[in-house]
DNA sequence: AAAGTTACCTTGTTATGCAAAGTAGTGAAA
DNA sequence: TTTCACTACTTTGCATAACAAGGTAACTTT
């Protein structure tokens, strides 16, 4: 059914971003290694979606980058995050919380009222 | 900081589609009613996101809806689910289980990755 | 050198929430 | 009866962001 995969990838957006700075918060890490980590997460993303959102989070001084030589391959560009990065996270993580309530109360609630619809 | 309010949103988006089928999945209830309910639950939305968001759910044959007149005042869209919109609401279901499994993944990897690396 | 691998980037398309402004029915006050 | 207030539904224009597909470039292996 075509409307619940547009449904996967329209829920994963913007968590994504969140995802990507909770790696980066661990410590240096590269597009490929990052993807990797986010395929085992089942985060299931491509690098057309990848390597523009860290741009983007570069331009937003979430990020910053630093080329380093690779032993066998081209160089890579390791990831950090920034001051503002880390402070930006943290509010991320209280807006993911604050999400997962909602949606929580929501079927909360709709197992209360039908329940009582059928009293 | 804007970057954390328009994160808001972004994680907002895809994810009040579920909620909105959640509701309805409840019993019938118009537009007006739903905000309310979305509110309570600090889903902040506002009309000009949800009466098109109706109107796509709709046109994709999920909801179903009646005209019924109301004592003072125009009268209201009652919505229901359909059949299909009962399914896709399933599958829903799981694709949240499923997102909020993987950003726990990856918060408790990032507390074994940093622990480790402090040690 | 030719082919394979790794890594990063770009362009065009589509989806979607939001702000703001608009339309319309009902009832009450001036 | 004209105006105002309230409720309910709708529309337009804009910005953001994931994805598909194709491209560029460094390095290694054959």
């Amino acid at each position: 059914m075509k409307e619940l995969e547009n449904a996967q990838i329209q829920m994963r957006k913007g968590i994504l971003e969140f995802c990507i700075l909770q790696i980066v918060a661990e410590g240096e890490i590269y597009a490929t290694e990052l993807i990797s980590r986010l395929r085992e997460a089942e985060m299931l993303v491509v690098e057309g979606t990848v390597y523009p959102l860290l741009n983007r989070l570069l331009r937003a001084d979430l990020l910053e980058h630093v080329w380093v030589e690779s032993l066998g391959g081209p160089p890579r560009k390791y990831y950090t995050l920034t001051d503002k990065g880390s402070s930006v996270l943290q509010g991320m993580r209280q807006t993911w919380d604050g999400l997962q309530k909602s949606v929580s109360k929501i079927i909360a609630d709709s197992n209360f009222y039908s329940t009582n619809k059928q009293a």
